[in-house]
DNA sequence: GCATATATACAAGTGACTTGCAAATGCAAG
DNA sequence: CTTGCATTTGCAAGTCACTTGTATATATGC
């Protein structure tokens, strides 16, 4: 799920955003990750270029506002971006936080409230992003003693 | 659900901890707060008393190891202590984070994952915390326009 | 091309968490 | 009660994510 150069240039001129390279570039890297990513992946992954954090961090924060990312995971205090109209439910699935290796991944499933959940609460709970923490399969492999 | 200065310094003694002023402070604290409270609301509460942050903070950890203590939450990257034993649950409950307000909140409901999971997560997010952020009904309301 | 609103680079600030180290202290043995 | 030693404390500093101020550079409309 990449777009071109092209197609994201035309994201931001939808929204009337100009087009720069850190933000064409910051389009193309999170519509062709997998999952969710924060600030710091996402200057790992512009490695080469030389761009400032903090440019890259008002994009993001542009971005948002804009309604081409949304933020779908704070684990840990820090906060992950994925592209609008990636996912068809745009990750208003669970999200789970590995306290190992750190990797946030989305759940393909649904956690429901009961039925008899407390209606002064109700609504809160229905819009709430639904995030769990513990260990990762992989991790709890390692952790557990892993296959000699 | 509060303690004496008495039964505080007994449970630290028989954990071979030794008794400290800060020490008997904080299980007081913790014992005495309805939701679990993090290192900064710790200091907060302990107003008066002049110590260090830092050795509040080492008292958490060590309260933690010794098994008194448990981080009941971990919202934007703010860990929060709980007394352990102090609910019948011990906390394992979801926990609420309010993203206006800050405030955690205990959920008094289940979230189940459907039958359906995939078995490589089901011990993962079985032993999962699991954390819902959004806005608490109290700012909701405000949000959403409080009646005049 | 030019003007100008917007974006970038650089520097710095906040807050939570964490650690190093020397001085102080709890605890138990003498 | 004194002494010895391991544990704690206080103070200082460091890390990391997030955020903002400001002067310079630049994308875009005219």
């Amino acid at each position: 799920m990449s777009i071109t150069k092209n197609e994201a240039k035309k994201l931001l001129q939808d929204r009337a955003l100009r087009v720069t390279g850190p933000r064409l570039a910051v389009l193309q890297l999170l519509a062709a990750s997998q999952g969710p990513l924060s600030h710091t992946e996402i200057l790992e992954r512009l490695g080469e270029t030389d761009w400032d954090p903090a440019t890259i961090y008002r994009n993001l924060v542009k971005l948002r506002d804009a309604g081409l990312a949304l933020v779908v995971s704070c684990a840990e205090g820090i906060d992950r971006y994925a592209l609008a109209g990636a996912q068809k439910d745009d990750h208003r699935h669970p999200h789970f936080v590995c306290k190992d290796c750190g990797q946030v991944a989305c759940l393909p499933l649904e956690l429901k409230p009961p039925e008899s959940i407390d209606e002064r609460w109700a609504a809160s709970v229905d819009k709430a992003m639904i995030q769990l923490r513990g260990e990762c399969p992989d991790c709890l492999e390692v952790t557990n003693g892993a296959p000699a």
